[in-house]
DNA sequence: GTCTATAACTAGATAGAC
DNA sequence: GTCTATCTAGTTATAGAC
């Protein structure tokens, strides 16, 4: 975790070489399966960069999350005070924090690469990390995201409860992230009417399924 | 993928106690971190005797997932044939087959314990295993699933272009498989109030969500 | 069927030359 | 800063005794 000296100038370009080769190994292929020779190999440089410039595999793992979520979560906010200063409390305020949560995942994810990936692997490995490390890490970017979100959901949707506005604040993460797997599988499936490439394709069939989502009636009539 | 010839007795049990270990553990740390040497173990069998009853990890993972994604494929389809037997076309008939996609999964996951969250991470391997093997094995197992249900959902929702059902019908997919994840993570973000654990909640918070989120009327305005 | 022992290999990490 | 060489420890897989 803790900084090396900054290089002159060479240096750096390799310490980001590696990030660049290592996010895409990583999102193609799994933090487990892709080896740190494999990485640096790609990278063009040696395998003992990787122990300079990072202090170990995990630590480069959270260097490439940090890279990538701390932007997309700072433009989330950006829209989302925007968001929030539009007059009354109608649809299209609510489409407007949707939009302010899910644009910058699927904009900045895309001009990244395949980067966008990995932060979508590294949410599934929250659950599997064994103690504290990546959790707290994760806990640490993602915290301030979740309650102010929250907060503007459930006042946009006052007919939910408290309950319902977290389930289905949840259920939009799964909706967006699994949305980094779609380009493999999607198009295939969909007689080639879907592109998961286009970026504005997959907001905007995105957007209102999740407006339409978070807006429809609590269910409390349980069907025998 | 050859099975073995069948035990008379210990031995598959043996078998069984392999798939056990290795599903719950696959599904708690991930494919590539857990070694045969620790699912032998925990199931209190010997190392030899994964290659003995199974052929090699990777046949071990393709074994996992049969096991448990025949039988929630076949009640899906179960299911689906009597939602389509309902009189109308109207949102009840919608909602039996939403719930005929969900309900199996959920509870028949639950049932076998945490082996769930192995199917949402081969799942997820689909795009990230190198050729053929393990995604062959998915398509065979989704591939008439997807269709009945791609064409019931089309049928149902004839406001929707084609395209626009088969992008819902992705994201449905997201927001299930995302709630294998829910366990260690919504509770403590929900202020409690959510519990994964208990899948009628889960079941009775999601298809309100599903349903809202197909009919919704198909996004065109673009705001600049 | 179940075991031990081991082969054949790969991993992450690091010491030390340059 | 960058390299080679190597250490230690882990992996899958299998041969062969019982």
């Amino acid at each position: 975790m803790k900084r090396r000296k900054r290089a002159n100038g060479r240096g750096d370009e390799t310490r980001m070489r590696i990030l660049d080769a290592a996010e895409r190994l990583i999102a193609a292929e799994g933090y487990a399966t892709v080896s740190l020779r494999r990485i640096t190999q790609a990278a063009g440089a040696n395998i003992a960069a990787v122990n300079y410039y990072f202090e170990s595999k995990h630590a480069l793992l959270e260097a490439i999350f940090v890279r990538r979520i701390v932007p997309i979560n700072a433009e989330r906010m950006r829209l989302l005070e925007a968001a929030l200063a539009l007059p009354g409390a109608g649809r299209e305020k609510l489409e407007a924090v949707v939009r302010a949560f899910v644009e910058p995942h699927l904009r900045l994810t895309r001009e990244f690469g395949p980067g966008g990936t990995v932060v979508m692997q590294l949410l599934g490995r929250l659950s599997t990390d064994p103690e504290g490390k990546i959790e707290k890490l994760l806990l640490k970017q993602y915290d301030p995201i979740w309650r102010r979100f929250a907060a503007a959901f459930r006042a946009l949707l006052p007919h939910l409860g408290k309950a319902a506005v977290y389930w289905r604040f949840y259920y939009l993460l799964g909706a967006l992230y699994y949305l980094s797997s779609a380009r493999q599988w999607l198009p295939r499936r969909s007689e080639r009417l879907c592109n998961p490439e286009n970026v504005e394709e997959a907001i905007e069939s995105l957007i209102p399924f999740l407006v339409g989502a978070l807006t429809a009636p609590e269910g409390n009539a349980k069907p025998a």
